[in-house]
DNA sequence: TAGATTGTTAATCGATTAACAATC
DNA sequence: TAGATTGTTAATCGATTAACAATC
């Protein structure tokens, strides 16, 4: 089956797809509209949501019908109505339950991040190989052996698998995670990892970021000399003499 | 000046315009390189760069070019050569000193992750607004009271401030970095900053790709049912009964 | 009704991929 | 020389943006 077909689900609902730059926004239109739902307004236009996140209104309705969310012409979308939707289709309002290995400083933080339970997402256990780890719990959560990972994952029927770790440990842990049936690896490790083809890996890797967010700075300072202040003339120019 | 022009540096040097995602493989392409390093082989083709890494050769050469790192037909590139014209294009040589607001648990994984300065990102000093925080030290760095954010910044010509502050205080942290003449924000709360033109932001915001992430594992669930084992065709089931 | 907003199709833009000549 | 690999131009693909009709 071609993956750009429209896809049948077992109930008969049709499963979009969408893209990833779409599926990116997402979560900031859900954003928008919790403030909004503050202000007590009903109903929210695609031009309000795109003022407010600088983007385009028709990019936004896009987004919107590639959900298969219907507004009214004239009106809008109803608030509360499109904030289900919302939810609906990114899972929200279901339990994805996930293992976490690595319990370092990055690792700690994500177990302590509450904030994940309200997109689905639950982390239940943590791995480490550190011995003056294991046993301990972080955050309420257990630290358990990494050798427990691959069973426990299997029993639990753990889809999910949260990479911590240095980069030169992160590919054994893939292994390891594939093995267990984990079927969706989110990377924080700076490596490209290599797994079974229906092992599907996201890759947050923030060097790649820190490159980008320099490198547009860089850009910026060439460009677009500060004309405002004599201070952040000097930063500019001592960062240009670098 | 049009923003696609090859700019003109004031020691003469063109600067390129990079495209991000072009930018963002920039530093898979170094780390591979590393570990060619290694097994002692002297030179590289894309084609090796692109068999690890799962590219395609023809765009990291498209890449490679971009940056206006050349080649030789049929030997390919001088490993040791093309490592340090990455390095210098990544600007990986230099150090970009960056303040970093909210000590929590993010703040403080940042703090303490080393492997930045690797790639010219040195976080000198954390804020938060916290008293019981204030004062202390975190991986061996101070935090400060957030007030004293703005005037530091511009004494320090600091230009890339870090926010990984609750998505409520972001806002009012950024308005303080744009304040104090900071440049550039990594942003790892979950909103959308509103900062003056000259004041970019890169958001890094988890919340968003971990609906991209559920959003592909869903998909992937879809349309290739499991076929290796009773254990992980049970956990797909159990993902779809959700 | 008039006008704002959706729905939908077409145009543009940019990034990736393919093709092929140049070259060591 | 022969063949691998770069350099470079063209084709494809996908996402964003523009245009405009449908509609409440």
């Amino acid at each position: 089956m071609n993956i750009k077909t429209q896809l049948q689900r077992p109930d008969g609902t049709r499963l979009k797809i969408v893209s990833e730059p779409a599926l990116k926004r997402l979560p900031l239109y859900h954003r928008f509209l919790m403030e909004r739902q503050a202000t007590g307004r009903e109903t929210v236009s695609c031009t309000d949501i795109g003022l407010d996140l600088d983007l385009d209104p028709t990019q936004v309705r896009k987004d919107l019908e590639s959900v298969g969310i219907v507004g009214r012409p004239r009106i809008g979308y109803t608030l509360a109505t499109l904030m289900d939707q919302l939810e609906q289709f990114l899972g929200w309002n279901n339990v994805n339950e996930a293992f976490l290995v690595g319990a370092g400083n990055l690792g700690a933080a994500l177990l302590g991040y509450r904030k994940f339970e309200e997109c689905g997402l639950k982390i239940v256990t943590a791995f480490d190989l550190d011995p003056s780890k294991t046993g301990t719990r972080i955050h309420g959560k257990h630290v358990l052996p990494l050798e427990k990972l691959s069973d426990l994952a299997q029993r639990m029927h753990i889809l999910i698998g949260i990479i911590t770790v240095p980069a030169t440990e992160a590919q054994a842990v893939a292994d390891l995670m594939a093995e267990g049936g984990i079927r969706a690896i989110w990377n924080f490790a700076p490596v490209r990892l290599h797994t079974p083809e229906h092992v599907i890996v996201h890759n947050e890797d923030l060097h790649c970021s820190l490159a980008a967010l320099s490198q547009k700075l860089f850009a910026t300072l060439q460009v677009k000399p500060q004309k405002t202040g004599l201070a952040s003339k000097a930063a500019a120019a001592a960062a240009l003499s670098n």
